[in-house]
DNA sequence: GGCGCTGTTCATTTATTTTCGAAATCCCTT
DNA sequence: AAGGGATTTCGAAAATAAATGAACAGCGCC
């Protein structure tokens, strides 16, 4: 799954070893068991944080924090898709429409402008369905 | 949608130029108007003909190939993330099931067991819901 | 307030991926 | 079947991404 979604391998690793352990990790356990550095066990843990897919208790008495994963792992695949997927359909969005008018200007053939509309219509569709799809929960 | 699936820049702009031509282009052609290396250009069209992205025709009197994108960019779309998902999907299955005796052997926690056969249904769901899912036409 | 333990930042190093280009191969035409 | 463009192959170079580690910052406790 971390390879369809291009997520490297460390934060991957970091993942699975929370998802496997029976109890709450501290950060030099990671650190430890995996033979990683401290830096990338960092923006590791930030990262599956960021996206919900990890969360950290701070216990008592101690300033150490300790990690597990977050229950639900299709909610936090489907946020990690909707966040890389959202941005670049709104962007494309106003790409589109301008180079509309340009090649509309520009007196392009007939044929041009009827693609670029078609991408237009296909790009506004995925980005109203984006969150029907994304939103539907489970366990 | 290339960057989303790490498609490579070269092979996003072929795909970018041929969509947008009104008519087929030569080899050369794409060559000299993205200025890529006859290598890359050669990757790109295999990679987009593989996948079903783009179609050659040859036209008679000439070795020269022509190429034109396919017509259906939803259904190569999909067969790209099926390729993608589907052996990732069918490896993890023979690895879980043996981790899971393995585990089992090794006297684990209760805990980490349940974990893995969560894994092994998920993943078994996941294997069964792809072709449905990736089945469905649409223009 | 200062000390020590925790975690973060970021410039550098290392690893991976992508592109190039020249040589080899293919196959149509003559 | 020889000639010659059109395409493919593949090792090397360039570009990009990830991991490291050392210097820095935050916080609780003495």
């Amino acid at each position: 799954m971390a390879e369809v979604l291009s997520v490297p391998r460390s934060i991957a690793e970091i993942y699975g070893l929370l998802y496997i352990s029976p109890v709450p990790l501290r950060f030099a356990d990671i650190e430890q068991r995996l033979s990683l550095s401290k830096g990338s066990v960092s923006e590791g843990l930030r990262f599956l944080k960021d996206h919900g897919m990890a969360q950290a208790e701070r216990a008592k008495g101690s300033r150490a924090e300790t990690w597990i994963v977050t229950p639900s792992l299709a909610a936090a695949l489907a946020d990690l898709l909707r966040r890389r997927l959202q941005p670049a359909l709104e962007h494309t969005t106003g790409e589109l429409v301008s180079l509309q008018s340009e090649a509309a200007a520009a007196g392009l053939p007939a044929e041009v402008l009827e693609r670029l509309s078609k991408l237009n219509r296909w790009n506004a569709r995925a980005l109203e369905l984006l969150p029907l799809l994304l939103a539907r929960p489970s366990s």
